[in-house]
DNA sequence: CGTCTGTGTGCAAACGCTTGCGCAACCCTA
DNA sequence: TAGGGTTGCGCAAGCGTTTGCACACAGACG
């Protein structure tokens, strides 16, 4: 301890803090003793003491294996970690699975929590509303509804698609979305639906698949809508990953992109587009929503904000190579796909 | 506090930690009671008390952004937490750049640091090991030798790969490394020029071309070396993604591969092979050093072995489709280049 | 010369836990 | 019944900070 420095461990500590009240000679005969002992204040005594360590936790409720392996994760965690480290934060990592999160808050160990995409109306999200834990969800979960959260506007995104397709002159426009009980399913599937009732699109429940997520099943969904005899002349698919996998089942049909069959993903990162012909998409900067996240949940931890906020990010929509307007009618095949 | 349950708080403390001299009774009373209560110890108490809290540090000297997008990182991510995850340790993840890796352990966060890929002769891990932190390198550095570690054999099968390009019927072979300041970069030079000067192979400077270790410097370093009259029959490539420059090299100046050029890549994940042909490589499993090095350094902090030492892990030499033997000469190309 | 504002430091009480040690209460043997 | 072990628990001292408060010392004023 820089203690033996014949002051008293208050002073250490407030010279250290650039506390006003210790005359300056002091603080820099401080300050060069420390430096020299190479002293660091315990953290964790520090935390115990003040209002807990510099650190914020960032939980995701999956596998490392998955994280480390989804570029919506990884574009998460930059953002986040970026502007942590520029807070001087240190981040702690946390898959936890059951582990309950709010027994990770009174721990102690983080100050608060980035959560990244949970799962829809998790319940220990709402235990750490309850606790008054500080904490951020990407994106938001409109069932919780005091949680602060940064997510992007999809749905306007998805909007803005479907009527794009719907101008282009589609009728039937197919529907790849996830799991039911996700959020992002939801979201998209009703502004598709209301997109297509406002514009004129047929909504059919048969024109609506769901999947898990994943370019399998999305391949084979795709390969079960573009095989009916009223095929979809235009697919919508809830990410680009299950677009390409769209676009392979329609390659393996023999129909041609965007000719004989359109295709938009509803979430797709920044940088260059998949698939050939690139893919139209909605673009979602998940980098930006992490330093976002991570952004108000400094400003919630240091009181400058009320709990709660939930910002909204632009989503926008891309139409790349991969739309145009449906193919015109031909014998045999679907029928009145002409332009009202 | 679960101290209303009218026990000392010693007794709870004890309860929670299985202390066989607390009554199976009170344990079961207290630890019902903790449930009921959510009760959650305080890390930072604990560990203020105790020897640290259950925290290691995984401290990466790159930026955050690099970090996510490096595949070997990102493997080693996944082999570090998932061991941590079933050891019941939270992880910090670190980029510090400038910052004391120090001070990151005396601040008490944590109890042990893993560092990936370090460079070489960090005096900051030398002060780390200097302090007694427990820590482990991915990889060693043969400059710090009493630093615990998990290295990668990458020297023997880079002496592997030469010897199968020699025995092809090679004699001029290319070497396109890394910055020369990298261990990683000195280990596979001084493996590559003992094989070569063993088997009989050129050994000329002008066949050892240095990068920073991405991809568009090797492709044209790659470019540089299979321009000249008397070009290369075989590149060694630091890495895959810089193998794979090579290749593109390769195809623009219209040489094949393997029958014009060899290629072989020194440090490839497993998996799925990059390049057509796929790509000879050293296959070095981050993910497995990743989950060696947070066991070796939980062994390291229960002082279940002593500190400082290194292990060596295979890798494997894999010639896939990229490898055959030498053209033979052609008329106002290379000269002598048929096997002895 | 005594009192009154500052100004700069030190004292000591938290913070919530772990842990060495002491002390009851109990059971067993003599 | 007394002595010695065992067993189960509480007391209190830390762990290294922060922070409210008291205190010493200086110069200014009456």
């Amino acid at each position: 301890m820089a203690r033996v420095a014949r002051v008293a461990t208050s002073t250490v500590s407030r010279a250290l803090a650039g506390d006003a009240r210790i005359s300056l000679a002091t603080r820099r005969t401080v300050e060069r003793l420390a430096r020299r002992l190479g002293y660091a204040p315990n953290a964790l005594a520090r935390g115990l003491a003040g209002s807990g360590a510099d650190v914020l936790a960032v939980v995701i409720p999956r596998t490392a294996e998955y994280t480390f392996t989804s570029p919506f994760h990884l574009a998460a965690l930059k953002g986040i970690s970026r502007v942590l480290q520029e807070a001087g934060q240190l981040m702690l990592l946390s898959f936890l699975e059951e582990r309950d999160y709010v027994a990770l808050h009174r721990s102690g160990l983080c100050r608060g929590v980035i959560v990244v995409m949970c799962r829809v109306g998790d319940p220990r999200i709402a235990a750490l509303a309850k606790h008054r834990v500080p904490v951020v969800l990407i994106p938001g979960d409109s069932s919780l509804p005091g949680v602060a959260s940064i997510t992007f506007d999809v749905a306007g995104a998805t909007a803005a698609a479907t009527r794009h397709l719907l101008e282009l002159g589609h009728r039937r426009i197919g529907f790849i979305g996830g799991v039911p009980s996700s959020l992002l399913h939801r979201d998209r599937l009703a502004a598709y639906r209301h997109a297509l009732a406002e514009g004129g699109g047929r909504t059919d429940s048969w024109l609506e698949a769901e999947t898990n997520f994943t370019a399998s099943e999305a391949y084979d969904r795709a390969l079960d809508l573009l095989r009916r005899p009223e095929r979809p002349t235009a697919l919508l698919c809830s990410n680009d990953v299950m677009a390409q996998a769209a676009q392979a089942a329609a390659q393996k049909l023999g129909l041609g992109v965007p000719f004989d069959v359109s295709l938009v993903g509803l979430a797709g990162l920044p940088g260059p587009r998949l698939g050939a012909p690139a893919l139209a998409t909605v673009i979602v900067d998940f980098e930006q929503a992490g330093a976002a996240a991570a952004t108000l949940l400094l400003k919630l931890i240091g009181g400058e904000v009320a709990q709660g906020g939930a910002a909204l990010l632009p989503a926008e929509f891309d139409p790349r190579g991969s739309t145009a307007p449906p193919p015109v009618a031909h014998p045999g095949k679907a029928g009145e796909s002409r332009p009202s």
